[in-house]
DNA sequence: GCGAGATAGTTGAGCGTTCAACTGAACTGT
DNA sequence: ACAGTTCAGTTGAACGCTCAACTATCTCGC
């Protein structure tokens, strides 16, 4: 496919082509991150029923103060559309584990308050999902891999909020 | 949520809680996984009207002997479950990037052949992708992190790969 | 204080993925 | 040689996400 440079300089059509280390390591991340989302929805899925996706909505609100977060806060959060978390949230409402309330101080808004049904719940698909996350990627990786990972998130957020206002 | 341990000792119920930069490694992991794929399939879809799952898959095939693979390899190559794989091909079977052969030595088999119309799709596709994974994730990680990045996706692809036959 | 535009959120249609059930071919043991 | 099981792949219904269109509220300038 690439013309296999050997450099990592832009060639003729302006395109910055990946070296051989990169294209490898950047096929292994896209096998790493689809497999170990799938092990993760997996044990969730077993263990407690729920989605990681409705997991994490729901960590999101149970650490925010009140238990509770504005629409759009929270879709900032979790990387969702507005769309994407207005269809999520009317799931979890019709669960019973999160409830849209109005916010006083502005109109349009609306707020999802998260239930004690769905604090339970995600109390207690918890330890199961950190005790996944330890055993296939914190500890192979050790304390330098999550310092590592720490600064490639944390650079490849940056890089990704720094452009195009 | 979690009970903030300070070390990452498995607790009473013999749940290994995340410690605190664990947690913020973990959040900032998802959050760039979920960001850096949106970028990547807008960048995919605005300039080839190509989905990067499709992407991907066209990519497996035209790397392999033949421009062709058993629907199984290509399916485990992905991270695709069968259905997925068999929908999925379908699909790009009706754009006409890809056709299906049978597979002589296994009556069961079936082979998925990237055509010559799908490899120029794809070839016209590559330098936006591969610019684009250069300037939003090894250009800003620099040559540390990218080998930091293999080392992580080999040590949990092994993880994953060598638990329960 | 009012009209234009921006902002918050919802809705429904369309499409892709998942799940379970299915077909047909290939091994396995007796 | 044939019954049971495993394996390769497909199918259709259900469900989640995307996109564009929509309602309702807020903000700003005049």
């Amino acid at each position: 496919m690439s013309p296999n440079s050997k450099v990592n300089q832009p060639d003729v059509t302006g395109t910055r082509w990946l070296d051989v280390d990169q294209q490898r390591v950047w096929r292994n991340y896209i096998a790493m991150v689809r497999m170990l989302e799938e092990a993760l929805e997996r044990q969730m899925q077993a263990d407690s029923g729920l989605s990681m996706n409705d997991y994490v909505l729901l960590m999101q609100l149970s650490e925010a103060p009140g238990r509770r977060l504005r629409m759009s806060e929270l879709a900032a959060d979790s990387v969702y559309s507005r769309s994407r978390l207005s269809h999520a949230v009317s799931r979890l409402e019709d669960a019973g584990w999160v409830q849209r309330t109005e916010c006083p101080d502005d109109g349009r808004g609306t707020f999802a308050q998260l239930t004690d049904t769905g604090f339970a719940v995600l109390a207690a698909a918890a330890p199961g999902h950190a005790t996944t996350v330890h055993d296939l990627l914190f500890a192979p990786i050790g304390a330098d891999g999550c310092t590592a990972l720490g600064f490639i998130s944390d650079t490849v957020l940056a890089t990704l909020a720094n452009r195009q206002p």
